[in-house]
Formats: C-alpha cells, sequence, structure tokens
DNA sequence: GACATCTGGGTTTTT
DNA sequence: CCCAGATGTC
C-alpha cells in the first residue's frame, strides 16, 4: 500500500484564537469554581481545548491538576462525555490519583471514565475487543517476565542454542526493545535481527510470537502492538477509536515510546472516511513490504541525526484533533527502556499547528532548592527550556556532605533524620531517594538498628512475587485450562514429585496430539508411561484441578482462591517454611485474597491482575520513604535526602559506557528530578568509600555536585561524626588529588568521563561557569590528611536520642532475656545474646550478629 | 526425583 | 557479595 503522503496541513485548528481568548476573559469573572486558583498559564491549559496542545510542566507546577481540570472542565462544558475522554498514564498509580482527584473535584466518582488508565491497561482493553484480529481469545493472559523468559527458553531449546551463551532474559529485551519501537517481526532491521544467536533472533521473535497465539497470550509490549497493527489493518476500527475519542489527554509525554507515540498519533487523527488513508509514515508500522534499512534504527536518543525521516515524516502528517500531551524534557528517565525524549522535542513537528504552553512557576520548593535544581539542569543541550520560578523564600541552603564510606553515610543521614524528627518533622515528610536499589539495604540495616521506621516503596512489585505469581498461576489454570506456562508453573509446587521428568513427557504428549499441558496430563494419567507415584500424584492433581472447575461454577471467587491455596498445600508449604520471609508471603497471599473482593469474577480478576496490581495499602504510619530515584518521580518530601553522588554511581557508569552523552543527560536529569523532589530540605551526600560488587573502591564526588551554584549550596560537616569535616569548612572535591587513594585519575571526574566516552559520542562540551567557580574548588585539606579521621573520630549521636527511643518503646528493661528465641521480619530467626535497656543483640541465623531494638522482633 | 553444593555471572531504573 | 541456575549426590 502506497503512502498517501500529500495530505498536508489540512488546515488543521479549528478554533479561532481570538474568538477564545475572548470567551476565556468573558468566562474568568464569573467563570466555573474549578479554575479559581489556576495561574494564567495554567487556565490556558486547561481552556485550550481544540487542536494539539502540549504543556511543558516543570516539576512541581502543578500539572497533575492542570490535567484534571481540564477534564473537568471539558465534562462540564458538555465538550464529551466521559467515555469519549482518552486520559492515558504510564503507572497505574498515576492513574488512580487521576481518578481520585477528579472525583473530587467533580465530587462524585468518576464512574464512565472508562478510558482512563495506563498505556497498557487501554492498550489490553481495546485488544480484548478485537482479540480475533491478532489470533487471539478474548480472554487472553497476559503474560509477565517470567512467563516470557521461561516461554524464550523452550524455544531456544528447541532451536539448540546455547542457552548459555545467548540467554533468554537478553532475547526477551530484545524482543521487548522491538517491540517498544513498534516493530514487528518482519520490521526488525536484519542487521539487528541478526546479532542474536548468530542470525537467528529474528526467526525466534516470530516463532516466538507463533507460540503466543497458541498459548493466548500476549506480552506487555503486545498490548500496544496489536492495537496499532489492527488499526492499520482495519481503518474501520481504528475509525471508530477516532470518533469515540473526542479529546485525548496524556500524562509524562516525556516517557513515551515509539510504539506509544505511534499509537497515540493514529487515535489521534482525525476520522477520516477514504479509508485509504492510513496515514502515518514514521517507519511504516505493519507494511507487509519488509523492513528496509533506516526504518527505525535511527531514532535512539543520543543519535541526533535522523533529519530523514523528519522530512518525511512532516509531509504526511495528517490533521490532529484535540491531543493535549503534559511533560516535562527534564524529568525523561526512562531512556533505557525505550522513551524517546525525542517524541516531546519533536512535538511541534508532529502535530503541527500545536499550541505549546510552559508552567514555570514551581509551586513547591523553596528558592535555594529550585536554583540548584535549575543550575544543574542547565547543563543539559537537549532540553526545550523552562526556567522554574519561585516566590517562595530561598530557604535553606541545599548541603553537601562528604563521608568516608557508606556506612558512615548511613549513619549520618540517620542522625540527621533524627534531628529533624526531634525538630518535629513529620517522618512522613523524609526520604531517602537513591540512584540504586542495592544502596538501600545499608539504610535499612541502620534504621533497623536505629528502631527509626521507615517503609520502602516500589521493592519488587507486589505481583511479581513468586508467591503471588504462583497463587495466580493456580488460578489461572482452572481458568483457562490451555494456559501450559501456569499450569507448568505449580505442577510441582508444592513439591509433589512431578519433576523435569515427568514435565518432559508431558510436553511431548501436549505437542504430539496438540493439546495443552493439561489434558497431556490428564491422558498420560491413562496409561502406564509413568512410574506409579508420579501418576498418582499427576492424576490427583488433574482431579483437584477437575474439583476447583467445578466449584468455582458455585463458589465465589474468593473463596475458591482459599480453597485452592489450602488444598493444594501452597499454603501450608510457606507454613512449613522457616525462612525469614515466610510470614511476609503469607500475608501476601492474604493480601491477594482480599484484593479479589473488588472484582466480580474470577475472570475480570485475572484479565485485570497483570495490569493493575501494584503495592497498594502502605501502611499509612509514621516512616521514613525509602527508595530509588526512579520511583520518586511525581511524589514530593520536605526533607529529601539525596545520598551516593559518586562519580560511576551517579552518574552511572554503565548508563555512561552504553548510551555514552544521552545517557549522561538522562542521569542528570535523573539528579534534577530528585532535588525537585523537595520542599524545604535537599541534602545530597557523597562517600569517599563505596563497596562495589562486594569489594571496596574508592570513589570521587559526582561531577554533578560541580554543577550546583556556589551561592546555593553549603558544605557540611558529617554529622555521622567522622569523614572530612577538617579544614576550614571545605569538603571535597573533584579536584581532589585523588592519586593518594591509589586511583591514577588526575583529572576532574567529568574529564575522565569524557575520554571513556571519546569512542561513542562526540567530546563532552561544556556550557554554564567555569570551574573556578565550582562550590568545591578552592582551598581544602589534601588528601593525605584524610585516612586520619577514619572511624575513630566518631563521638556517637547524642545520647538523648536513644534516650527518646528508650521512652517510646516498651519501657527500659528488656521483656527479653538471654538466649530467647525471637523473630525479626527482616532478618529471621535467631537468639537473644546481649541486652542493654531496649536494645538487643541477637545472633541471628542466617543474618548473623545484629543490634536490633526489642519492639522489632517478638518471640519464637 | 529431591536436596546440597558449586559456580558463574550480574548487580539501575519498569508497564 | 549475593543470587540463580546448574551440576552432582543420595
Amino acid at each position: 500500500m502506497t503512502e498517501p503522503s500529500k495530505v498536508s496541513p489540512l488546515s488543521v485548528p479549528q478554533h479561532q484564537p481570538a474568538a477564545g481568548g475572548i470567551a476565556a476573559r468573558a468566562r474568568a469573572a464569573s467563570g466555573p469554581r474549578y479554575l479559581d486558583g489556576l495561574n494564567p498559564e495554567q487556565r490556558e491549559a486547561v481552556e485550550t481545548l481544540e487542536g494539539p496542545v502540549l504543556v511543558l510542566a516543570g516539576a512541581g507546577t502543578g500539572k497533575t491538576r492542570v490535567l484534571t481540570t481540564r477534564i473537568a472542565h471539558i465534562l462540564s462544558q458538555g465538550r464529551a462525555r466521559p467515555n469519549e475522554i482518552l486520559s492515558v498514564t504510564f503507572t497505574n498509580k498515576a492513574a488512580r490519583e487521576m481518578k481520585t482527584r477528579l472525583g473530587q473535584m467533580l465530587g462524585h466518582a468518576v464512574e464512565g471514565m472508562q478510558w482512563l488508565g495506563t498505556f497498557h491497561s487501554i492498550g489490553g482493553r481495546i485488544l480484548r475487543f478485537h482479540a480475533e484480529m491478532a489470533q487471539l481469545k478474548s480472554n487472553f493472559t497476559v503474560l509477565d517476565v517470567d512467563d516470557q523468559v521461561r516461554l524464550l527458553k523452550q524455544l531456544l531449546q528447541a532451536e539448540d542454542i546455547d542457552d548459555k551463551r545467548w540467554p533468554a532474559r537478553m532475547l526477551a529485551g530484545l524482543i521487548d526493545g522491538w517491540k517498544n519501537r513498534g516493530l514487528g517481526p518482519s520490521q526488525v532491521p536484519p542487521g539487528e535481527a541478526a546479532i542474536f544467536a548468530n542470525g537467528k533472533g529474528g526467526k525466534l521473535y516470530a516463532s516466538y510470537q507463533e507460540r503466543l497465539k497458541i498459548l493466548n497470550a500476549a506480552d506487555f509490549g503486545d498490548l500496544l502492538l496489536e492495537n496499532i497493527r489492527i488499526f492499520r489493518e482495519h481503518p474501520d476500527v481504528l475509525r471508530q477509536y477516532q470518533q469515540r475519542f473526542k479529546f485525548i489527554l496524556v500524562d509524562e509525554y516525556q516517557d513515551t515510546n515509539v510504539a506509544q507515540y505511534l499509537w497515540l498519533r493514529l487515535l489521534a487523527q482525525a476520522p477520516s472516511n477514504s479509508s485509504s488513508l492510513p496515514g502515518l509514515t514514521r517507519q511504516s508500522i505493519g507494511s507487509s513490504q519488509d523492513g528496509s534499512p533506516g526504518l527505525d534504527a535511527s531514532r535512539r536518543p543520543g543519535d541526533d541525526e535522523q533529519s530523514v525521516t523528519d522530512g518525511e515524516k512532516e509531509k504526511s502528517t495528517p490533521p490532529a484533533k484535540n491531543i493535549c500531551c503534559v511533560g516535562d524534557d527534564d524529568q525523561s528517565i526512562y531512556g533505557w527502556r525505550g522513551a524517546e525524549v525525542d517524541n516531546i522535542l519533536r512535538f511541534e513537528h508532529d502535530f503541527p499547528g500545536a499550541k505549546v504552553i510552559r508552567l514555570e512557576r514551581n509551586y513547591r520548593s523553596t528558592g535555594h532548592i529550585l536554583s540548584a535544581a535549575s543550575y544543574l539542569i542547565a547543563h543539559n543541550e537537549g532540553r526545550l527550556g523552562k526556567t522554574l520560578r519561585t516566590e517562595d523564600v530561598d530557604g535553606e541552603k541545599v548541603t553537601v556532605t562528604g563521608s568516608w564510606d557508606s556506612e558512615e553515610e548511613a549513619r549520618a543521614i540517620g542522625e540527621e533524620i533524627e534531628e529533624l524528627q526531634r525538630k518535629g518533622e513529620k517522618l512522613n515528610e523524609i526520604a531517602i531517594l537513591v540512584r540504586a536499589s542495592y544502596q538501600m539495604r545499608e539504610f535499612e540495616d541502620r534504621f533497623v538498628t536505629l528502631g527509626l521506621p521507615y517503609r520502602v516503596i516500589g521493592g519488587p512489585r507486589f505481583y511479581e512475587r513468586a508467591e503471588i505469581r504462583d497463587a495466580l498461576a493456580y488460578l489461572r489454570v482452572i481458568s483457562s485450562p490451555a494456559d501450559d506456562l501456569a499450569f507448568e508453573r505449580i505442577v510441582n509446587v508444592p513439591k509433589r514429585g512431578l519433576g523435569d521428568a515427568t514435565v518432559q513427557l508431558l510436553h511431548d504428549h501436549a505437542r504430539k496430539r496438540r493439546i495443552p499441558l493439561f489434558e497431556a496430563a490428564r491422558a498420560v494419567v491413562e496409561t502406564d508411561e509413568l512410574k506409579p507415584k508420579a501418576r498418582g500424584s499427576l492424576r490427583d492433581l488433574v482431579a483437584q484441578f477437575d474439583r476447583w472447575r467445578a466449584q468455582s461454577e458455585v463458589t465465589a471467587h474468593t473463596e475458591l482462591a482459599e480453597v485452592v491455596l489450602d488444598e493444594s498445600g501452597y499454603t501450608e508449604m510457606w507454613q512449613k517454611d522457616r525462612s525469614a520471609d515466610a510470614a511476609g508471603r503469607l500475608d501476601n497471599l492474604k493480601e491477594l485474597v482480599r484484593s479479589m473482593e473488588e472484582f466480580e469474577n474470577l475472570q475480570g480478576f485475572l484479565e485485570h491482575i497483570a495490569l493493575v496490581m501494584d503495592r497498594d495499602g502502605e501502611a499509612e504510619d509514621e516512616a521514613v520513604s525509602l527508595m530509588t530515584l526512579h520511583s520518586a518521580k511525581g511524589l514530593e518530601f520536605d526533607n529529601v535526602f539525596l545520598p551516593g553522588w559518586e562519580e560511576g554511581l551517579f552518574p552511572s557508569q554503565r548508563t555512561l559506557d552504553e548510551q555514552g552523552r544521552a545517557g549522561l543527560e538522562e542521569e542528570r536529569r535523573l539528579a534534577h528530578v530528585g532535588l525537585t523532589r523537595a520542599r524545604r530540605r535537599a541534602k545530597l551526600y557523597f562517600a569517599t568509600n563505596r563497596r562495589i560488587h562486594g569489594t571496596w573502591a574508592t570513589t570521587i564526588p559526582s561531577r554533578f555536585l560541580d554543577e550546583l551554584p556556589p551561592a546555593s549550596v553549603e558544605i557540611t560537616e558529617s554529622k555521622g561524626g567522622s569523614g572530612w569535616g577538617g579544614a576550614g569548612g571545605y569538603g571535597p572535591s573533584r579536584f581532589d588529588n585523588v592519586e593518594s587513594f591509589g586511583s591514577s585519575y588526575t583529572t576532574p571526574g567529568w574529564q575522565r568521563a569524557q575520554a571513556r566516552r571519546g569512542r561513542s559520542n562526540e567530546g563532552q562540551k561544556r556550557g554554564g561557569f567555569d570551574e573556578d567557580q565550582s562550590p568545591f574548588s578552592g582551598s581544602r585539606s589534601d588528601a593525605s590528611s584524610r585516612g586520619d579521621f577514619g572511624f575513630s573520630r566518631n563521638k556517637r549521636g547524642p545520647l538523648t536520642i536513644e534516650g527518646e527511643l528508650v521512652a517510646k518503646s516498651t519501657g527500659t528493661v528488656s521483656e527479653f532475656s538471654l538466649d530467647d528465641r525471637v523473630f525479626h521480619q527482616k532478618f529471621g530467626y535467631g537468639h537473644v545474646v546481649k541486652i542493654d535497656g531496649n536494645k538487643l543483640t541477637i545472633a541471628f541465623d542466617k543474618a548473623g550478629e545484629k543490634k536490633v531494638v526489642d519492639s522489632f522482633v517478638e518471640r519464637a
């Protein structure tokens, strides 16, 4: 099919700016209540309903408010009904928040907003309606990463490919990447398809897709990719959605990947009657002409040359209707998983006639924090440019604290938190944001010792936990007997004596007769191919499932779940498990059953589970939040601690190596995100020594520290007591004579990285200011004197803090005695070896000796 | 087939 | 350093 590339600017905007403006002003006097308190830019973003709109919303500028108010506006103006508004977010959390806030604004629950959700949930929804067009049934299963890998492993085995040399995980990553870029098996550039398993990559991708259809399953990428294909192959279907969605709103537009972009583009085109108009040329998705080189490969962040696609795209840009994308190019931090900052940078090209509105007034942070964040991000080149301003006071300066090692860093932060607490700060308003999740452990250890309540945000997703997936697998097999992956997962969990050999036999049978594993099991039981023990065991299992399936017709699904977990022996398996987290797993299972109550039936529950399950119901107790920078996006706290600002860790060496300059910029945006989470206090830390992969390494302060405005930064001494501190109040800087630590680097951090990066990208360009203005340059103690500090100078924290803790907990005398057997949520079982007030020293069976406040353990 | 031990590999971020 | 997967042993 030829591309009708001459549809050019069909005079896009229907709106008359002048009239609209007047109308807006007229309304202002007596305007609806929900518009009250919006600043002019926000208001414009809300009221510009016609044509494409890009709202560049810096951190803390009221982005969510604009989005929700806009929806409220559309509804109250009667411009569309709730189910005619497509509103997409990235995370379930964001979707939920929008729903909540919309409900508050409209004063009633937001029924009917069926199209408010994540890209994936909406894509999944659409796909279920047209499943047969993708050779699926409407009750298809959404596979998680684990299932994917398992499936790929089987394919690799079938192809006789060494799973070691070519890990299934890697292939899963590749396929995911292709799907993120909107590429089906036939469209993967040959060069790329060849890099896996000596050229078999593309073929494997194709057979993977085939297998998915047979299993009636789709992976995350398919939820969008199949939509796109359906839209392109069935213009009538596409038109149906184009007509339905009168307004489209997109949150976090900077995080969209190519597939999401294409999906949006299709939906955002004005419905055309000439069905010969698939529009969309960006990279000829789904066109049967196979992938010519240059399809897409060019579009990686960091490659700046793609003027070819650019020109071509522009010619055929179809008219776009009322799409409003909200985002912040400075907060694009998901490039590594396929997000294209480019999407937002090129919005005006992609949607001609677009109105761009900048929200630059920040309502969150103090002056110093904002200036630090702005100054830092100004070092990036690829940005649309925004200048955040605030009318808030300057507030406290951003502090930078160096410490000897990561342990001391944790200690220092722990003490500062206690100090803040004494000043009356709420623990809920304190967060520690780390670059990598392994940094969290040290803080957890420290807080456990201090008895400081904390909670980890993000962590392993609820539905990714083994026990949840196991439980779900049982339910999946009940609901769809053909779900081989689910069956395989639980066939021997708990142990039933059905090992690899048995499963292999079932596979053979299933393949020979082209039946699902479960049916194969039923058949095999009737033969004598299995040893009596396995045979009996398998027969019982089949019988059990038959029974459950029958029961599912008459029993409530929550009750069924309980019965299944019970009768299968699954619950018992964990009850017998003595490991530390068994109790938590049982809790999770209960939580799972409880969460099922929200759904009508098992089917409904399973359909939504993979997409919607994330950890809800976090306890609302006062606690410090601990999370990665990535999961902090969208959150805000009065006090934010940012540890680990060291070269290699932050910016991450790996990102630098793999993505070069683009990676550095993304890391810098991550730093910017971190800083802008803070309302009143931002505290940065770096350690001189850090354990990486088990061995100690000397590190140098992050280049990002040098990119902060001196006037807004204060270098402080480590409250942990040791570390730097000494001479003249100066902290270390990248100009440290690092040689004395055995490092071969004599140049500043960024220079070193520059040298390393040379191959992948053009050299580093500096913007901004002179090195000498760095807050870290200038006089300071020389390196050799530093070794003296170590831990010895540490006078330990003020005793008053401990006193408080004692008073707060059960009393001065512990209820435990020496040698008592105890259980701890995190460390498991152990016995008491020392008692000091309410502080116990416990020798844990697995975790070794730890000091723990007694309220954290219970008698075993 | 189940369990113990070993080795090698990977350690960012996630719908 | 820690984990998962693979191998080896009973």
